[in-house]
DNA sequence: CCCCTCATCCGAAACGTTTCGGATTCATTC
DNA sequence: GAATGAATCCGAAACGTTTCGGATGAGGGG
């Protein structure tokens, strides 16, 4: 059906070596047959099979992205991504492949479903730390970037946002706005981030003189169900609370509803902060105050650090810790004057 | 670095055909031999090589999905049919490879740029029913499945939910808590489901015994904004109007926040369902009653055709509209009894 | 007139598979 | 004892590229 480059040497007599050279720009071949085997090229309308030169070539076409069944209430957060590894892809002329981060596989198993398919790197998502695979990894000499799980090697990075920074932010905010006594609804443990967002408001609470109670914290799951719980807990033990980061907004919705069904207005009488912004956040009522992570320059940074790796063997991947920054939105607002006088 | 046929025909003591055939399963290999060449294949750790495979077989080992930088707003949307087509696809010893609809292409530019990859079909979302490259999509001979764009042909074919249902649903809800004076806040023309769910809305009135207003229709774009403007203006120029149809959550969340805004109660005043069924459907408050599509058996379905057609010539694409459900929340609720009485 | 250089072209091998057609062996059948 | 047939095996071609190493011919310098 499609063209082959012997169709065109054919049309244009001359050898199918000539025609890919010309096609290729390569400089021993006179102006002149390279115009008429382009012609020939355009009108046969040939384009280059792409399995036919990753096949003598050995260089990869696409990278992978493994992702997309744990953590399903990150939809936003996933497709933003993608949209960022896909424009930086393109611009390299590769192609993204996906792929089901399912039933966990050993690092060995997943570098040879890459290699077997041609792929140059993969990014990898979704992972908890405690993961075998992820000691792994590095040794494996293949180009791999994991998300929010730090990893360290020749052929191996991460990307993350600061996430440190980012719940000292939250912090900072609400302790501008008056707050001292400031609770934690936090992740699973299972997640890096939950550590790094516990670390950043400690000390960020540190940071302004108050002190850390550990029964200021809760430990939810990330779930909505978690959020409710959390909030319905630390209020119940610690009244005197004013304020709550919740380390994702989908727990921090939860939290929403479960103050108002206990009466307590937001932000009149609690402000809350979340974390991500997702586009849920600001539909909420009152909408969410939150830190946001830019996912999309966060796909592109994935991509360009293994893209990197793909193309110069001697590319030394580095780890940087993107920005992110705080959203005023509804649910935070000025601890309330008695609790200031008090 | 990877093993080869070769390395296993070494090892094994045989030839590369025989190391082939029995990997494959070949009745003429006897199975003593067999068994040699398979621990041969073990101890070097080999996987067949794709990409020559792909090659010399011609046999597809993936396929395309077009989407993701228009219509941002439908993140759950895709995440769910992602999912669906990559269970699908990977049932079937395929993978999922992505692209972006960026400018969108001619219906030739997509049939290369895939036959290219060596990908046996494609699907096709986020497609306006007005871009000409629809028309030329059936005569390709390349298998396609679009989504939300109705078109036929030996080798194309589309997946959707019935949309006439899923309006005529939320009209027959609205109507059976006693609301007679109901408006509508459809999508903008460019996209075909506006069609469907206006149809939908028109036979639900009708089969109701109720007469359709022009002026109880708004025409939006989908945005949270568009449905804000179309509660603002239904309920100036209808004030009698005591329930909406809204043709997508996110717009229904629009209208939410607008009727609020105008001191009309959701659902007491007035009452509101959405389409979609996104997740911040349940976010918002009053939780949004909605139309509910399942995105993800959506995506099993469209691959499941496409995969139909692959791997058969002769394959006669069906379309089935898929069934979708009305999910009753807090935004919908019998009409005000001093309504009813009037 | 010969040798060298340069520009231009091409044959053939290679990438890692699958498969067609044939070759070999050995038992079976007439 | 030769022909038939089944059971095993293998060589070589093919898929569509790229590229190494050479081939050809023209022009220039000696």
């Amino acid at each position: 059906m499609a063209a082959t480059l012997k169709d065109v040497a054919r049309l244009a007599g001359f050898s199918v070596t000539t025609v890919s050279r010309a096609l290729n720009g390569h400089s021993d071949v006179s102006e002149e047959t390279r115009k008429k085997i382009m012609e020939a090229a355009q009108a046969l309308n040939y384009v280059p099979n792409r399995v036919a030169q990753q096949l003598v070539m050995g260089k990869s076409s696409a990278i992978g992205l493994y992702s997309l069944d744990r953590e399903t209430f990150q939809n936003q957060f996933i497709t933003l991504m993608i949209s960022g590894l896909m424009d930086e892809a393109t611009a390299h002329d590769l192609n993204l492949m996906l792929f089901a981060t399912q039933r966990l596989q050993t690092a060995e198993e997943v570098v040879m479903q890459c290699r077997q398919r041609g792929l140059g790197g993969a990014v990898i998502s979704g992972l908890r730390i405690d993961e075998d695979l992820i000691g792994h990894l590095p040794q494996m000499d293949f180009p791999i970037v994991l998300v929010d799980v730090p990893v360290h090697g020749p052929r191996a990075t991460y990307v993350s946002v600061d996430n440190v920074l980012g719940a000292r932010k939250a912090v900072e905010h609400l302790v501008s706005l008056g707050h001292r006594n400031i609770g934690l609804i936090n992740g699973h443990s299972g997640a890096w981030v939950s550590h790094q967002r516990r670390l950043g408001y400690e000390q960020g609470m540190r940071d302004s003189g108050l002190a850390i109670k550990e029964s200021y914290i809760f430990e939810g799951d990330f779930s909505k169900e978690s959020g409710r719980r959390g909030a319905q807990h630390l209020l119940t033990v610690n009244p005197e609370l004013t304020a709550l980061f919740v380390a994702s907004d989908l727990m921090a919705v939860g939290a929403l509803e479960q103050l108002q069904a206990m009466g307590r207005g937001v932000p009149e009488d609690i402000s809350v902060v979340g974390f991500d912004d997702q586009d849920f956040a600001l539909h909420v009522s009152p909408p969410l105050t939150t830190i946001r992570q830019d996912m999309y320059v966060f796909g592109r940074l994935a991509a360009r650090e293994l893209i990197g790796m793909i193309n110069d063997p001697g590319y030394t991947p580095r780890h940087v810790d993107l920005p992110c920054t705080l959203v005023q939105r509804g649910s935070s607002g000025p601890v309330r004057s008695k609790e200031v006088l008090r």
